[in-house]
DNA sequence: GATGAATGAGTTTTCATTCAT
DNA sequence: CATGAATGAAAACTCATTCAT
């Protein structure tokens, strides 16, 4: 019974091989990476706030940098083709195939993935800004995986003229521009636990249609 | 002859106080800070590149915290009441009086400033996030400074019917949820040195119309 | 097999819990900081000296100021104690019953008790002139067991008329003024190993008659 | 007018040499070293409260230590001299030529003079336990100065058998072991402003009689 | 598998001191 | 005479990492 917590499923699904210490290592260190940065938390506040030993970190993980790594791209790995799944998973059996129907759904779907992971989230974000080796983990991800699904979406959506007259590509770049700004700024810049019914039809209203009423429309 | 290069300026203003060392310790501080982050950035490694020594930097800022918060704080300090003034410069001589031409100008405006102070904006935005005291500086100014007049402007476009039938702050927080992700993403993610024509104009049309066409536009 | 000096106690009695390693860095903490004092000691110094790393120092107490406390402490905590057992011990089974016999016990008593804990004694009335902490340590040790304890007995030699008609507390202060400073001036000021008899007995001399030779005693 | 200050008197016979701000220096480093100790004060917070610049203070002392040794040295060149002239002056002059009387003008006088010149006093005796240099200066002054003349006193009482049957240097160190004490205590360890009158007649009393009363006296 | 002990190489920070002006 | 600017050296303290048990 798969959760859309990743954490817990990667727990449960190594559990014959983690043990309960090894778990306390992962849970404390991305609580904690998520709090204060990677930057500022040193193995020694990890092992004590795990209640493990310093030892016990290395032996598993070799090097700080390895447990980091060992905690997001794990995520990263999922966060994307899950994406992808769920998506190809709305379109076969979604009872509002029109472009806001997908928006509600890509929206929705990723807002309730955060706010299940969001101290992995935070970890991403924060890290995702020095760590090129994060970024040649995660573009390749979007690349291949998510943007191919999407575009294909977008341009199904074009061809039945529901959107804007504009390169697919760069419909994706607004897009997620602004779907970057949305999730980074809620879920880490001001550390919100989620986002409201209310801002999610607001961003999908400003999505579709934007901000300006032309005069036609009056 | 004041530039759009704060940084500059504050060397200018000051250069009756700032010796030529002291300057070094600012530009280098900015620099690497920018580069690799304030908690990957030791203090000799600061002292070493600008080539003073350590004891200079901690004489004239006592802790490295506090030499951050002096590169960025002045920067916040205008960051916002320049745009504010911008706009109302703006408003007062500018021959286009729409909506359009009011986010052409804010943007184009805003990418220039950025443009021009590149790394300050990227150790803002990368240690934003981590430090409290900043959010608390940047925070008032906004609330202050640049959302007062942003409404003003705002509320003016849709008594003229040119904005969508949304709560101005609701508006408010959508635009600058956008913007947000348009320049944290290219500046300091993808860390490019400017933006296109080309993608304001994609910015532009997004924020205005959205990604939607509507059947009866078509 | 107890002895008397406390810092081979307090090795053996931990000697299950500290290491070679450990028990180096207390000793050689305790002589260079009786030689030249807390503040003129460094940590380098004492990790030289004790041939460990500085690391394993703070690794164990984590400050400096916190090094120097855990030295001494423990040392206030049975000085002031034992004097005490060592009294009652010898008001139970003492030969001498009189007042010269109970100053003679508790001047050679601690004599024996200094020299043999000469280094940490040096130490703490170096740093006792310094650190509130330690007075705050210090003090209430000396007015909750010893003051009680002694004045106990000086009550008992007052009843049988053997003091000045001088009310206790008072009589308390002046004998402890001079033991204070005989003690003082001897093992810290002058750095002495330990007390000849003949002084012993100048000073039991001193403090029961004074210098005085009253005009009815010749 | 000489006053019992030295270190006014120090100030205005030099006053044709020192400058306000030299004279500034002096003040405070004499009350932040009597406060914190010399190895706790740096040069820093020395000029930051004198409000002077380092560089002066390094100009007139050329070290720290130097600065250390300036403030105290003329204390301790006159702390001597002008207490075995008192003495001179009590002997000529004194309504009460008793051991009893001698003692009452030493310890007043001595009392007396602490109180004026506390601070430095509290200096001097914090650092003569660690500087082999003061203990050097202070030495030869002792025993050239004060010690003959004393010896002299105690000589003419025992003639006069008002001195117990002991020989004269150590009847000195008896007495100078209490007074040392007696300073000491009150004065830097409890940090007293002054003494008592009652402790003044209390110590002449302990000093004279000590504490017991013989049986014969009963 | 787990850990207590230990550390080399840093990190931030302090400090007494120098010197040109 | 006075000081602002600058610093080499060292201070206290931190940290990721290793290893024997």
């Amino acid at each position: 019974m798969p959760t859309n917590n990743l954490f817990n499923d990667i727990l449960r699904s190594q559990s014959g091989k983690r043990t309960v210490k090894q778990q306390r290592i992962v849970e404390t260190a991305v609580q904690l990476f998520a709090e204060k940065g990677y930057s500022n938390t040193s193995t020694a506040e990890i092992a004590k706030a795990a209640e493990v030993s310093e030892a016990s970190i290395f032996k598993q993980y070799g090097t700080k940098d390895n447990l980091l790594l060992n905690l997001i791209i794990p995520y990263i790995k999922d966060f994307f083709p899950l994406m992808a799944n769920d998506l190809v998973l709305q379109a076969t059996n979604n009872g509002d195939p029109t472009f806001e129907g997908f928006l509600r759904f890509l929206i929705r779907n990723r807002v309730q993935f955060i706010t299940d992971n969001r101290e992995i989230f935070q970890v991403l974000i924060k890290e995702i800004i020095y760590k090129e080796e994060l970024k040649k983990e995660l573009f390749p991800y979007f690349v291949e995986i998510v943007a191919p699904r999407v575009t294909k979406y977008l341009e199904s959506f074009k061809e039945r003229g529901e959107l804007v007259d504009l390169p697919v590509d760069r419909i994706l770049k607004m897009l997620f521009t602004f779907l970057g700004g949305f999730f980074a700024s809620r879920f880490v810049l001001w550390n919100m636990e989620s986002i409201s019914d209310e801002e999610v039809e607001d961003a999908i209203r400003f999505i579709m249609n934007g901000l300006y009423q032309s005069t036609s429309d009056r």
